[in-house]
DNA sequence: TCACAAACATTCCAGGCTGCCGGTAAGTTG
DNA sequence: CAACTTACCGGCAGCCTGGAATGTTTGTGA
């Protein structure tokens, strides 16, 4: 009956996976601007034709890609190494990770697609409730490593503050500055973090 | 012997301003991507064939374009309203002031063109130059600025640390999110910043 | 004033991208 | 097994972009 053995709803996950999966590589190697559907269908090994099936429009494909990669992003983070310290030092390791998760390839895909969706009200449209569900998952991981030890005072600050100084940080990384020098503002920032936020010292 | 009154000198710097202008309108306004050159024209008010003759092509008109930029961003931050006051107060006015020229509408444009840098190798080689020689002007004038109430330790850590949390801001602030949000992490940073950085305290 | 060069305007061309269409193959249902 | 639905294919048309070629106006120097 079927010469692939594949259900009609399998052929239907592959393919758009596949679709999405290509529209991510091309995002994080072409940027958002040299981006094109051709492209897409090219890398997936997907006609045209399937594309348009699947995705009737390039923003339908773009909308649904960002669904998928912050999917992704979060799970990596999920499944990723946890903070086996407490105290200043999980602080500490919670930033690493933060980096990990904050600057990887993923990620970069979502700041090309953040600074598209300034100038394309659908695109920041679809991104909007996506940006927020990452949002509020960063924040529960967090508080899940840190359990019981979480920062006295205004723990999520700590946690934006964190995000966003790194991602100030890729974004330098993207001219191709010295990685030395962002590590070496990231230590800086985890040694003001541990003491700020960390279990109170005795000396300053 | 001339309607306009304008010398040739005068016209080429007129016209190859008026090019210039737009094209940071429309990176600002559009963005990188949907920056056309026909676009460009338009708005400056000139033929595509006065474009070609004083920019060959597209990518030289975006290199200029950078210098144009960051000389812009130079001069209004260093015109622009200075620190008055010394010590740790003075470190709270150096963070805003770097906060208002980093996160406008010129920065803005700087941000479309390092994004868009990643991914066009050409781009990115016009882009390297300049960059550093923003990133040295306003070390300088945050020197300047502190005078000899420089953070004793590490001065140049804290600014860095400052600019790239206000990028990470600035990209957060292209979806649109809560300005009181961002204004509130700014504010904290600046509680962190005069704490570490500024001088020595009696108590915690 | 006249020849020349620079600045500017218009038009055209090749290429890429997107979206749509008609047709085919594969899977599903009665 | 036959009707039907879904997945897929390849080509076409319209649009836009960037770059080139050609013609016109404006300033300049002899």
């Amino acid at each position: 009956m079927s010469r692939t053995g594949l259900t009609q709803q399998e052929r239907t996950e592959r393919t758009r996976a596949r679709l999405l999966d290509a529209t991510i590589d091309c995002l994080v190697e072409l940027g958002y601007a040299r981006t094109s559907t051709n492209e897409i269908c090219r890398r997936a090994g997907v006609s045209r034709g399937a594309q348009q099936h699947h995705f009737a429009t390039k923003a339908d494909l773009m909308a649904e890609a960002v669904e998928h990669l912050v999917s992704k992003l979060i799970a990596t983070m999920s499944t990723g190494p946890r903070p086996t310290l407490t105290g200043a030092a999980g602080i500490g390791e919670c930033i690493e990770m933060l980096w990990r998760a904050y600057s990887g390839s993923l990620s970069t895909a979502v700041m090309e697609l953040l600074v598209a969706g300034r100038t394309d009200a659908e695109l920041r449209g679809a991104m909007q409730p996506i940006d927020k569900a990452l949002a509020r998952r960063t924040t529960e991981l967090f508080h899940e490593m840190l359990g019981d030890h979480l920062p006295a005072n205004r723990p999520d600050l700590a946690l934006w503050l964190t995000v966003n100084l790194i991602r100030g940080l890729a974004m330098e990384k993207m001219l191709g500055g010295d990685p030395a020098r962002r590590k070496q503002l990231l230590e800086e920032w985890k040694t003001i973090a541990m003491r700020t936020y960390g279990p109170p010292e005795q000396g300053v």
